[in-house]
DNA sequence: TCTGGGGTCCTAGGACCC
DNA sequence: TCTGGGGTCCTAGGACCC
C-alpha cells in the first residue's frame, strides 16, 4: 500500500533515509546455556527437547556453531541430531545409550529448552537496545530492528554498531550479528551476512548492488515453497528477481510477488515500529505416536485448553475465537475455528469449544493436537483488574467478575447454552442462531 | 529434513448486508 | 425475479519465520 508512485515536492517526509540496524543473537539459546556453564564454550551443545533416551519426538532448537559443523541443524528431529552427534554423556558407560566406540570428540552437550532463563537473559539484552535506540521492534526473543537515525550518521554506523556488539558481550555475555541498512529488509539480510559475531553496514545506494548476487531463499519471506517456483520461472539470485518484469510474479504469489519484487530491489518503505499486542495464543503437543483412542486425545485438548485459557488470563487478553488443530498422518494438518459474539474469558468455554470442534476427529488416528484462542483484546479490562478497580467500573471485564458474569455476559449464556444443546445433525443452522443472540446484551465492544 | 512449538500474514470461498 | 456490485466477517488452509 505505501508502495504507489511518489509525487516531486509533495511532503517527503516519510521518503527521509533512515539508519536501521537488525540485531540477531548468535545460536542464542545455546549462548544462555553458556553463560551458566562456562565449561560448554567450544564444544558442540544442542538446545532441544526429546533427546533423552527412548524419547523419539522433539526437535533442535538451537546448535552451537561446533555442533552445526557435524550437520546439527534447528528444527532437525532429535533422532537425526542424535546420529550425527551423539550425547557426551553417551561416553558414561553407565548411561543407557553408551556406545564404547565413541569418542570425545564426536559428541556434544544436549540441554533442555528453559526458556524462563533465556527471556530473562533476552531482558538483559533488550535493556541495551532500548538505551541505542529511540524506536526499538523486538521480532522474537533473539531478534530485533532499531532505528537509529537520530543517534548516528552514515560515516560512523559502523563504530555504532560495534559499540551495540561491544555493550552486548560485556554486560550480558553473549555475542550478537548486527547489519546496518537504510531498510529493514536489508538491515536483516546484512546482519545474517556475516554471522556470528558479524557487523555487516549497506548504505544507501548500496543496497541493490549488495543484494544482486545473493540466493533468492536468502531473501525474507522465501522459503522452500517459493524458492523451488522462482527457480523454475528462471530466478536463481536477488538480481533476477529485481531485473525481471513484476507482472508474473504478481500474477503468480499475488501480494506477496510485488513484495519480493521491491524487496529483491532494495525497496521497502517499511518504518521501525514497536510491536503491538499479540494476535493470538495457542499450544500444541504431539503424540509419540498416532493416537486413536478418544480418551487420550480429549485428555490433550483438555490440557491445552486450560493452558491457552490461562495464558490468556495471564496476559489480561478477552478472546472471541476458540479454534483447534488435529494433525493426522502423514502429516494432515486440520483446523477449526469458532468465533463467539463477544470477547470472553472463559477457560470452561475453551475447554468446552475445543472438545466440540475436535469431535470430528475423535475417531481418527492423531499425531498432534492444539488449542488456539484468538481475535484477542487487550482493553481497559485487564487494565482495570490489574489496578484494582472494582467491578463498578463499566470497562471491567465481564468474565472476571462474579455479579456481572451472572447478570449479563449475553455472548458467553448464548455460547454456552447453544453448546451445551445437542447440535442438529445438520449443524449449519444450529451455530448462527444462538451465538448471535447475545450480542444485544453485550457490552459496545466495537472499535472503530 | 519422515517433520516440535509458537507465532504472523495472505488467499479464497461463502454468508450476509445494503 | 433471469439479479449488480461493494464491503465485511467467518472459516480453512498454506507459506513462512524463529
Amino acid at each position: 500500500m505505501p508502495d504507489g508512485p511518489r509525487l516531486p515536492g509533495v511532503d517527503h517526509e516519510d521518503d527521509e533515509d533512515r539508519i536501521v540496524c537488525h540485531v540477531d543473537a548468535d545460536c542464542f539459546y545455546a549462548s544462555c546455556e553458556r553463560l551458566r556453564e562456562p565449561e560448554l564454550e567450544d564444544d558442540p551443545v544442542v538446545v532441544g527437547m526429546g533427546y533423552e533416551p527412548g524419547e523419539t519426538i522433539g526437535a533442535v532448537a538451537t546448535a552451537s556453531y561446533e555442533a552445526r559443523e557435524f550437520g546439527v541443524e534447528s528444527a532437525q528431529a532429535i533422532s537425526s541430531a542424535l546420529e550425527r552427534l551423539p550425547r557426551r554423556a553417551a561416553l558414561d558407560p553407565d548411561a543407557d545409550d553408551h556406545d564404547p566406540d565413541l569418542t570425545r570428540e564426536d559428541t556434544g552437550h544436549y540441554r533442555p529448552v528453559d526458556m524462563d532463563f533465556y527471556e530473562s537473559v533476552a531482558d538483559d539484552v533488550r535493556e541495551i537496545l532500548h538505551d541505542c535506540a529511540d524506536i526499538v521492534r523486538e521480532v522474537s526473543i533473539d531478534e530485533a530492528y532499531l532505528d537509529v537515525t537520530d543517534r548516528t550518521a552514515w560515516e560512523v554506523a559502523d563504530g555504532f554498531a560495534r559499540h551495540i556488539k561491544d555493550r552486548i558481550r560485556r554486560e550480558v555475555g553473549v555475542t550478537v550479528s548486527v547489519g546496518v541498512a537504510p531498510t529493514m529488509s536489508a538491515a536483516k539480510i546484512a546482519s545474517d551476512f556475516d554471522k556470528p559475531d558479524g557487523l555487516t553496514v549497506i548504505e544507501p545506494g548500496e543496497v541493490r548492488e549488495f543484494l544482486a548476487p545473493l540466493e533468492v531463499d536468502l531473501l525474507h519471506g522465501v522459503g522452500p515453497v517459493t524458492a523451488r517456483e522462482l527457480r523454475d520461472m528462471g530466478l536463481e539470485t536477488a538480481g533476477d528477481v529485481a531485473a525481471t518484469d513484476p507482472e508474473p510474479l504478481a500474477e503468480r504469489f499475488g501480494e506477496r510477488g510485488r513484495e519480493l519484487y521491491d524487496r529483491a530491489r532494495g525497496d521497502d518503505d517499511r518504518r521501525v515500529e514497536p510491536k503491538g499486542d499479540p494476535k493470538s495464543f495457542s499450544r500444541e503437543s504431539a503424540f509419540a505416536e498416532p493416537v486413536a483412542d478418544s480418551e487420550p486425545k480429549y485428555d490433550q485438548i483438555d490440557t491445552l485448553a486450560a493452558a491457552v485459557a490461562d495464558r490468556a488470563t495471564r496476559e489480561g487478553a478477552l478472546y472471541r475465537t476458540v479454534g483447534v488443530k488435529a494433525v493426522l498422518p502423514p502429516f494432515e494438518v486440520n483446523t477449526r475455528e469458532q468465533s463467539l459474539s463477544g470477547p470472553v474469558d472463559d477457560p470452561e468455554l475453551v475447554e468446552r469449544i475445543a472438545r466440540d470442534l475436535f469431535a470430528e476427529f475423535e475417531s481418527d488416528a492423531v499425531r498432534k493436537l492444539g488449542v488456539r484462542v484468538a481475535n484477542l483484546e487487550f482493553s481497559a479490562a485487564d487494565q482495570a483488574s490489574l489496578d484494582g478497580w472494582d467491578s463498578a467500573d463499566s470497562s471491567a471485564s465481564p468474565a472476571e467478575s462474579p455479579t456481572e458474569a451472572d447478570r449479563e455476559s449475553g455472548s458467553h449464556a448464548a455460547a454456552s447454552d447453544d453448546l451445551e444443546s445437542e447440535p442438529d445433525p445438520d449443524e449449519s443452522d444450529a451455530d448462527s442462531d444462538g451465538i448471535s443472540e447475545g450480542q444485544s446484551s453485550l457490552t459496545d465492544f466495537s472499535r472503530e
